[in-house]
DNA sequence: TATATTTAAGACCAAATACTCTTAAATAAA
DNA sequence: TTTATTTAAGAGTATTTGGTCTTAAATATA
Protein backbone atom coordinates (compact mmCIF):
# COMPACT_ATOMS: atom_id res chain seq x y z
CA UNK A 1 0.00 0.00 0.00
CA UNK A 2 1.39 3.46 -1.23
CA UNK A 3 -0.18 5.57 1.75
CA UNK A 4 -1.57 4.51 5.06
CA UNK A 5 -4.96 3.49 5.58
CA UNK A 6 -4.93 6.22 8.39
CA UNK A 7 -4.01 8.75 5.37
CA UNK A 8 -6.67 7.69 2.94
CA UNK A 9 -9.00 8.51 5.44
CA UNK A 10 -7.52 11.15 6.56
CA UNK A 11 -8.30 12.13 2.61
CA UNK A 12 -11.74 11.22 2.12
CA UNK A 13 -12.58 13.19 5.81
CA UNK A 14 -10.54 16.36 4.38
CA UNK A 15 -12.54 16.69 1.12
CA UNK A 16 -16.05 15.48 3.37
CA UNK A 17 -15.11 18.55 5.75
CA UNK A 18 -14.53 20.50 2.74
CA UNK A 19 -17.85 20.18 0.61
CA UNK A 20 -19.50 20.14 3.88
CA UNK A 21 -18.04 23.64 4.78
CA UNK A 22 -18.73 24.98 1.44
CA UNK A 23 -22.78 24.30 2.07
CA UNK A 24 -22.92 25.39 6.13
CA UNK A 25 -19.91 27.01 6.95
CA UNK A 26 -20.27 25.71 10.64
CA UNK A 27 -17.84 23.37 12.21
CA UNK A 28 -18.68 19.40 10.81
CA UNK A 29 -19.29 16.71 13.16
CA UNK A 30 -17.07 13.37 13.45
CA UNK A 31 -19.94 11.80 14.50
CA UNK A 32 -21.78 12.18 11.43
CA UNK A 33 -18.56 12.20 9.11
CA UNK A 34 -17.65 8.59 10.61
CA UNK A 35 -21.39 7.43 9.44
CA UNK A 36 -21.55 8.67 6.22
CA UNK A 37 -17.85 8.07 5.16
CA UNK A 38 -18.45 4.25 6.90
CA UNK A 39 -15.33 4.66 8.87
CA UNK A 40 -14.93 4.23 12.55
CA UNK A 41 -15.14 6.85 14.69
CA UNK A 42 -13.01 6.50 17.37
CA UNK A 43 -9.78 5.82 14.62
CA UNK A 44 -11.48 8.74 12.23
CA UNK A 45 -11.17 11.09 15.60
CA UNK A 46 -7.31 10.24 16.13
CA UNK A 47 -6.45 11.11 12.62
CA UNK A 48 -8.51 14.16 12.53
CA UNK A 49 -6.58 14.80 16.03
CA UNK A 50 -3.31 14.85 13.78
CA UNK A 51 -4.52 16.90 10.79
CA UNK A 52 -5.79 19.52 13.65
CA UNK A 53 -2.15 19.55 15.23
CA UNK A 54 -0.71 20.02 11.95
CA UNK A 55 -2.42 22.88 11.40
CA UNK A 56 -4.67 22.01 8.76
CA UNK A 57 -7.75 21.47 10.71
CA UNK A 58 -9.41 23.48 13.40
CA UNK A 59 -11.39 21.99 16.18
CA UNK A 60 -14.38 22.70 18.87
CA UNK A 61 -15.84 20.64 21.71
CA UNK A 62 -19.28 20.51 22.64
CA UNK A 63 -22.67 20.59 21.33
CA UNK A 64 -22.04 22.03 17.50
CA UNK A 65 -18.94 21.67 17.92
CA UNK A 66 -16.63 19.24 15.49
CA UNK A 67 -13.79 20.32 12.75
CA UNK A 68 -13.47 22.83 10.17
CA UNK A 69 -10.54 23.40 7.53
CA UNK A 70 -8.50 25.74 8.62
CA UNK A 71 -7.08 27.83 6.09
CA UNK A 72 -9.51 27.90 2.83
CA UNK A 73 -10.32 24.52 0.63
CA UNK A 74 -8.55 26.33 -2.46
CA UNK A 75 -5.22 26.54 0.03
CA UNK A 76 -4.56 23.23 1.00
CA UNK A 77 -3.28 20.33 -0.94
CA UNK A 78 -3.87 16.49 -1.25
CA UNK A 79 -0.31 16.78 -0.33
CA UNK A 80 -0.40 19.04 2.84
CA UNK A 81 -2.66 15.76 4.12
CA UNK A 82 -0.40 13.51 2.90
CA UNK A 83 2.61 14.86 4.96
CA UNK A 84 0.63 15.30 7.97
CA UNK A 85 0.10 11.98 8.41
CA UNK A 86 2.30 9.75 6.43
CA UNK A 87 5.36 12.44 6.36
CA UNK A 88 7.61 12.53 2.71
CA UNK A 89 8.94 8.97 3.06
CA UNK A 90 7.11 8.04 0.08
CA UNK A 91 8.32 10.71 -1.76
CA UNK A 92 11.74 10.11 -0.67
CA UNK A 93 12.50 6.32 -0.06
CA UNK A 94 14.22 3.98 -2.28
CA UNK A 95 12.22 1.33 -3.82
CA UNK A 96 14.58 -1.55 -3.44
CA UNK A 97 14.99 -0.14 0.44
CA UNK A 98 18.30 1.20 0.27
CA UNK A 99 19.12 4.08 2.70
CA UNK A 100 20.90 6.60 0.88
CA UNK A 101 20.21 5.32 -2.26
CA UNK A 102 20.02 8.95 -4.57
CA UNK A 103 21.62 9.84 -7.58
CA UNK A 104 25.22 9.60 -6.61
CA UNK A 105 24.86 6.11 -5.49
CA UNK A 106 21.35 4.82 -7.10
CA UNK A 107 19.97 1.52 -6.76
CA UNK A 108 19.48 -0.27 -9.98
CA UNK A 109 16.10 1.16 -10.39
CA UNK A 110 16.38 4.59 -8.82
CA UNK A 111 16.56 6.70 -11.86
CA UNK A 112 12.98 5.31 -13.07
CA UNK A 113 11.52 5.21 -9.64
CA UNK A 114 12.95 9.09 -8.67
CA UNK A 115 10.76 9.99 -11.71
CA UNK A 116 7.53 8.27 -11.14
CA UNK A 117 7.64 9.11 -7.37
CA UNK A 118 8.33 12.86 -8.33
CA UNK A 119 5.16 12.53 -10.80
CA UNK A 120 2.93 11.42 -7.68
CA UNK A 121 4.21 14.27 -5.61
CA UNK A 122 3.26 17.02 -8.61
CA UNK A 123 -0.06 14.82 -8.91
CA UNK A 124 -0.80 15.70 -5.28
CA UNK A 125 0.82 18.91 -4.81
CA UNK A 126 -1.13 20.62 -7.53
CA UNK A 127 -4.86 19.34 -6.28
CA UNK A 128 -5.87 21.06 -3.65
CA UNK A 129 -8.72 20.37 -1.44
CA UNK A 130 -11.48 22.98 -3.41
CA UNK A 131 -10.74 21.76 -6.72
CA UNK A 132 -11.09 18.27 -5.84
CA UNK A 133 -14.61 18.61 -3.82
CA UNK A 134 -15.51 20.67 -7.46
CA UNK A 135 -14.24 17.82 -9.28
CA UNK A 136 -16.20 15.00 -7.31
CA UNK A 137 -19.66 16.94 -7.48
CA UNK A 138 -19.49 17.75 -11.11
CA UNK A 139 -18.67 14.09 -12.10
CA UNK A 140 -20.26 12.57 -9.27
CA UNK A 141 -17.80 11.05 -8.14
CA UNK A 142 -17.73 8.91 -4.82
CA UNK A 143 -15.12 9.54 -1.78
CA UNK A 144 -17.22 7.58 1.30
CA UNK A 145 -16.45 4.01 1.37
CA UNK A 146 -18.88 1.39 0.82
CA UNK A 147 -20.91 0.10 4.02
CA UNK A 148 -19.26 -2.83 4.13
CA UNK A 149 -16.56 -4.70 2.34
CA UNK A 150 -13.60 -7.70 2.96
CA UNK A 151 -10.71 -5.34 4.43
CA UNK B 1 6.59 1.49 1.65
CA UNK B 2 5.46 0.44 -2.41
CA UNK B 3 6.96 -2.70 -2.09
CA UNK B 4 7.31 -5.32 1.05
CA UNK B 5 10.29 -5.77 2.47
CA UNK B 6 10.32 -9.41 1.41
CA UNK B 7 9.78 -8.31 -2.23
CA UNK B 8 13.00 -6.21 -2.20
CA UNK B 9 14.76 -8.97 -0.52
CA UNK B 10 13.56 -11.17 -3.08
CA UNK B 11 14.74 -8.56 -5.98
CA UNK B 12 17.69 -8.20 -4.63
CA UNK B 13 18.50 -11.85 -4.43
CA UNK B 14 17.47 -13.06 -8.05
CA UNK B 15 19.93 -10.19 -8.81
CA UNK B 16 22.41 -11.56 -7.08
CA UNK B 17 21.75 -15.47 -8.50
CA UNK B 18 21.87 -13.71 -11.53
CA UNK B 19 25.27 -12.40 -11.43
CA UNK B 20 26.54 -15.34 -9.74
CA UNK B 21 25.49 -17.78 -12.49
CA UNK B 22 26.46 -16.02 -15.02
CA UNK B 23 29.96 -16.49 -13.38
CA UNK B 24 29.95 -20.01 -11.92
CA UNK B 25 26.82 -21.50 -13.39
CA UNK B 26 26.35 -23.85 -10.59
CA UNK B 27 24.15 -23.59 -7.79
CA UNK B 28 24.33 -20.28 -5.71
CA UNK B 29 24.74 -20.88 -1.43
CA UNK B 30 21.96 -19.23 -0.14
CA UNK B 31 23.85 -18.77 3.29
CA UNK B 32 27.14 -16.97 1.30
CA UNK B 33 24.04 -14.76 -0.62
CA UNK B 34 22.55 -13.69 2.96
CA UNK B 35 25.72 -12.61 4.34
CA UNK B 36 26.62 -10.46 1.21
CA UNK B 37 23.44 -9.16 0.76
CA UNK B 38 23.18 -8.80 4.45
CA UNK B 39 19.54 -10.03 4.74
CA UNK B 40 18.92 -12.57 7.37
CA UNK B 41 19.77 -16.41 6.03
CA UNK B 42 16.10 -17.54 7.76
CA UNK B 43 14.25 -14.63 6.29
CA UNK B 44 16.24 -14.72 2.77
CA UNK B 45 15.30 -18.94 2.46
CA UNK B 46 11.72 -17.82 3.04
CA UNK B 47 11.45 -15.92 0.51
CA UNK B 48 13.42 -18.37 -1.31
CA UNK B 49 11.31 -20.91 -1.18
CA UNK B 50 8.67 -18.62 -2.44
CA UNK B 51 10.51 -17.90 -5.71
CA UNK B 52 11.07 -21.77 -6.35
CA UNK B 53 7.76 -22.92 -5.80
CA UNK B 54 6.68 -19.72 -7.99
CA UNK B 55 8.92 -21.66 -10.90
CA UNK B 56 11.19 -18.70 -10.94
CA UNK B 57 14.27 -20.65 -9.19
CA UNK B 58 15.22 -24.38 -8.72
CA UNK B 59 17.40 -25.68 -5.61
CA UNK B 60 18.98 -28.04 -4.42
CA UNK B 61 19.73 -29.81 -1.04
CA UNK B 62 23.37 -30.94 0.24
CA UNK B 63 26.42 -29.98 -0.05
CA UNK B 64 26.84 -27.53 -3.13
CA UNK B 65 23.79 -27.23 -2.75
CA UNK B 66 21.63 -23.78 -3.28
CA UNK B 67 19.65 -22.42 -5.61
CA UNK B 68 19.73 -21.05 -9.41
CA UNK B 69 17.53 -19.16 -11.77
CA UNK B 70 14.71 -21.60 -13.63
CA UNK B 71 14.98 -19.71 -16.75
CA UNK B 72 17.49 -17.77 -18.60
CA UNK B 73 17.99 -14.38 -16.92
CA UNK B 74 17.34 -12.51 -19.97
CA UNK B 75 13.52 -14.12 -19.58
CA UNK B 76 12.63 -12.91 -15.88
CA UNK B 77 11.35 -9.58 -14.82
CA UNK B 78 11.75 -7.98 -11.67
CA UNK B 79 7.99 -7.89 -12.81
CA UNK B 80 8.15 -11.57 -12.19
CA UNK B 81 9.30 -11.44 -9.19
CA UNK B 82 6.76 -8.89 -7.85
CA UNK B 83 3.91 -10.52 -8.33
CA UNK B 84 5.76 -14.16 -7.17
CA UNK B 85 5.37 -11.91 -3.78
CA UNK B 86 3.80 -9.08 -3.66
CA UNK B 87 1.02 -10.22 -6.04
CA UNK B 88 -0.70 -8.15 -8.62
CA UNK B 89 -2.29 -5.74 -6.00
CA UNK B 90 0.18 -2.72 -6.22
CA UNK B 91 -0.67 -2.52 -9.76
CA UNK B 92 -4.01 -2.81 -9.56
CA UNK B 93 -5.61 -1.05 -5.70
CA UNK B 94 -7.29 2.48 -5.49
CA UNK B 95 -4.61 4.76 -3.79
CA UNK B 96 -7.77 5.91 -1.72
CA UNK B 97 -8.08 2.21 -1.01
CA UNK B 98 -11.97 2.67 -2.58
CA UNK B 99 -12.94 -0.97 -3.42
CA UNK B 100 -14.11 -1.24 -6.91
CA UNK B 101 -12.39 2.20 -8.10
CA UNK B 102 -11.97 1.99 -12.33
CA UNK B 103 -12.75 3.59 -15.01
CA UNK B 104 -16.39 3.02 -14.57
CA UNK B 105 -16.76 4.63 -11.29
CA UNK B 106 -13.74 6.19 -10.16
CA UNK B 107 -12.18 7.78 -7.11
CA UNK B 108 -10.99 11.27 -7.01
CA UNK B 109 -7.26 10.61 -8.45
CA UNK B 110 -8.13 7.31 -10.45
CA UNK B 111 -6.91 8.94 -13.34
CA UNK B 112 -3.80 10.30 -12.49
CA UNK B 113 -2.92 7.31 -10.41
CA UNK B 114 -4.06 4.66 -13.20
CA UNK B 115 -1.22 6.25 -15.07
CA UNK B 116 1.33 6.21 -12.69
CA UNK B 117 0.88 2.69 -11.89
CA UNK B 118 1.12 1.88 -15.62
CA UNK B 119 4.34 3.50 -15.85
CA UNK B 120 5.74 1.40 -12.45
CA UNK B 121 4.38 -2.03 -14.09
CA UNK B 122 5.90 -1.29 -17.49
CA UNK B 123 9.26 -0.26 -15.83
CA UNK B 124 9.18 -4.01 -14.01
CA UNK B 125 8.08 -5.69 -16.83
CA UNK B 126 10.65 -4.71 -19.12
CA UNK B 127 13.57 -4.78 -17.07
CA UNK B 128 15.24 -8.34 -16.96
CA UNK B 129 17.21 -9.77 -14.15
CA UNK B 130 19.76 -10.04 -17.20
CA UNK B 131 19.85 -6.42 -17.76
CA UNK B 132 19.79 -5.34 -14.84
CA UNK B 133 22.51 -7.40 -13.83
CA UNK B 134 24.54 -5.76 -16.93
CA UNK B 135 23.60 -2.25 -15.92
CA UNK B 136 24.97 -3.02 -12.39
CA UNK B 137 28.28 -4.24 -13.84
CA UNK B 138 28.93 -1.29 -16.15
CA UNK B 139 28.09 1.74 -13.21
CA UNK B 140 29.15 -0.28 -10.47
CA UNK B 141 25.66 -0.17 -8.55
CA UNK B 142 25.42 -1.35 -5.62
CA UNK B 143 22.55 -4.23 -4.86
CA UNK B 144 23.72 -5.28 -1.26
CA UNK B 145 21.86 -3.63 1.76
CA UNK B 146 25.00 -1.84 4.05
CA UNK B 147 26.07 -3.82 6.96
CA UNK B 148 24.37 -2.07 9.41
CA UNK B 149 21.55 0.69 8.95
CA UNK B 150 18.27 1.70 10.80
CA UNK B 151 15.55 -0.75 9.97
C1' DT C 1 27.41 -46.29 4.47
C1' DA C 2 28.24 -42.43 7.66
C1' DT C 3 28.67 -37.71 8.03
C1' DA C 4 28.63 -32.94 7.10
C1' DT C 5 26.27 -29.62 4.61
C1' DT C 6 22.57 -27.49 2.79
C1' DT C 7 17.52 -26.34 1.70
C1' DA C 8 12.36 -27.15 3.39
C1' DA C 9 8.86 -26.52 6.55
C1' DG C 10 6.64 -24.68 10.05
C1' DA C 11 6.28 -23.07 14.79
C1' DC C 12 7.39 -19.19 17.15
C1' DC C 13 8.41 -14.21 18.51
C1' DA C 14 8.66 -8.98 17.65
C1' DA C 15 7.33 -4.69 15.74
C1' DA C 16 4.31 -1.85 13.21
C1' DT C 17 -0.14 -0.72 11.77
C1' DA C 18 -4.95 -0.63 12.31
C1' DC C 19 -8.53 -0.19 15.24
C1' DT C 20 -11.39 0.12 19.99
C1' DC C 21 -12.54 1.74 24.39
C1' DT C 22 -12.60 4.62 28.48
C1' DT C 23 -12.21 8.82 30.75
C1' DA C 24 -11.42 13.81 30.79
C1' DA C 25 -12.22 18.46 29.20
C1' DA C 26 -14.77 21.99 26.84
C1' DT C 27 -19.00 24.27 25.60
C1' DA C 28 -23.86 25.25 23.89
C1' DA C 29 -28.28 25.40 25.48
C1' DA C 30 -31.96 24.38 28.75
C1' DT D 1 -25.66 26.42 36.78
C1' DT D 2 -26.62 21.95 35.26
C1' DT D 3 -26.72 18.77 31.62
C1' DA D 4 -26.09 16.76 27.22
C1' DT D 5 -23.03 16.73 23.57
C1' DT D 6 -18.90 16.69 21.43
C1' DT D 7 -13.67 16.53 20.82
C1' DA D 8 -8.95 15.21 23.30
C1' DA D 9 -5.97 12.01 25.12
C1' DG D 10 -4.21 7.90 25.90
C1' DA D 11 -4.46 3.04 27.18
C1' DG D 12 -5.62 -1.24 25.31
C1' DT D 13 -6.46 -4.98 21.58
C1' DA D 14 -6.17 -7.25 16.94
C1' DT D 15 -4.06 -8.07 12.63
C1' DT D 16 -0.38 -8.02 9.47
C1' DT D 17 4.33 -7.98 8.39
C1' DG D 18 8.94 -8.86 9.48
C1' DG D 19 12.14 -11.86 11.41
C1' DT D 20 14.05 -16.06 14.33
C1' DC D 21 14.63 -20.74 15.63
C1' DT D 22 14.24 -25.73 15.51
C1' DT D 23 13.78 -29.95 13.25
C1' DA D 24 13.40 -32.74 9.07
C1' DA D 25 14.81 -34.17 4.54
C1' DA D 26 18.03 -34.47 0.78
C1' DT D 27 22.58 -35.20 -1.10
C1' DA D 28 27.71 -34.82 -2.07
C1' DT D 29 31.74 -36.77 -0.54
C1' DA D 30 34.83 -39.12 2.48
Amino acid sequence: MVLSKACTYGILASLYVARESSRSNGYVSIGKMSEKLHISFHFLTKILQELTSAGLLTSMKGPKGGVALKRDAGKITLLDIIIAIDGMKVFTECLLGMPGCGTEKPCPVHDEWAEIREDLYETFRSKTLGETVQKIEELDLRFALPELFDR
